[in-house]
DNA sequence: CAGTTTCATAACTGATAGGTAATATACATA
DNA sequence: TATGTATATTACCTATCAGTTATGAAACTG
C-alpha cells in the first residue's frame, strides 16, 4: 500500500472518538472486545466494527487467546502520521513567525493595509 | 467548540489526499482558490467543497483581496492533533520497545509459546 | 456598461460510515 | 453433551461525503 493511502486510513481511524479512546484504553495495555466495549454505550459488534476500521489502518493488531481476541497497539503507522503532520506543521510555525514578525512591523507603522499581495 | 470535536474534524480533513496536498501547497505560501483547483483533475467547486472542510477544522483561514479569497494555514490545530498523537505514541513506542526486549529473551531461549496472557 | 474572472452556492447522485438486531461460530465448562 | 461466553458476520437503515452540473454574485477590465 501507498504511503497517501496509509495516511487516508490511518486519519480516517483517528477522525473518531470512539477509536480514539480505544487507542487510548490499549495505550494502558492488551484488552480483549469486551473489555474494550464495556466503557462505550454501543453494541458489541459496533465495536468490532471500530476495531475493524483500526487493524485496517495498521494502529492496532490482533492476538488469539481461546474465544478470546485481544487486540494491542501498532505504533509504526501512528509514526508515520506524525511525521507527515510534523513536516507541514514546522512550516506552518515558520509561517505564523513571519506573520508575528509582520504585525509587528505593522505596529511599529500602523496603515490602512487592506490588499493581500497580487 | 470542545478538544475532541475539533480532533474529530482536524483528523477527518487530514484523512482526504486532496486536501492534504493543498496543505502541502499553502505550505509554500498564500494561494488563491484557482491556484490551489489547478493541479488537480477536479472541478472549482469540489476544490471550494475542500477548503471549507479545510476550514471547518481550522487549519486554514480566508483573506479578501477583490474577487479572490486566498487562504492561508493556521497551524494551532494541527499541532493540537500532533499533541493528541504525541502522547499517545511514546507510550505506544515503549510498548513497542517492551515487545522487542520480549523477542529477543524469546530467540534467546525459544519455546512452543502460542497463547498470550490470561 | 458589457464582458470576464473568481469564487460560492444549490441541487443532485452514488458510495461509504456508523449504527442496529439477528445470527453464526468457536471455545470453555458443568 | 448442553450451555454459556466471546466475537464475528450479515443484512439493513440513515446520514454524511465527495463529486458533479448549473447558476449566481462580486469585482475587475475594456
Amino acid at each position: 500500500m501507498q504511503t497517501s493511502e496509509r495516511l487516508n486510513l490511518t486519519f480516517a481511524a483517528l477522525a473518531d472518538p470512539t477509536r480514539r479512546a480505544i487507542l487510548a484504553r490499549l495505550a494502558t495495555g492488551e484488552a480483549t472486545v469486551t473489555e474494550l466495549a464495556e466503557p462505550f454505550e454501543m453494541s458489541q459488534p459496533a465495536i468490532s466494527k471500530h476495531l475493524k476500521v483500526l487493524e485496517r489502518a495498521g494502529l492496532i493488531s490482533m492476538d488469539v487467546d481461546a474465544q478470546r481476541r485481544p487486540r494491542k497497539l501498532e505504533p509504526k503507522r501512528l509514526q508515520e502520521a506524525v511525521d507527515w503532520i510534523e513536516r507541514y506543521r514546522e512550516i506552518f510555525e515558520q509561517s505564523y513567525q513571519r506573520l508575528d514578525a509582520l504585525i509587528e512591523q505593522l505596529q511599529a507603522k500602523p496603515s490602512g493595509r487592506k490588499r493581500a499581495k497580487k
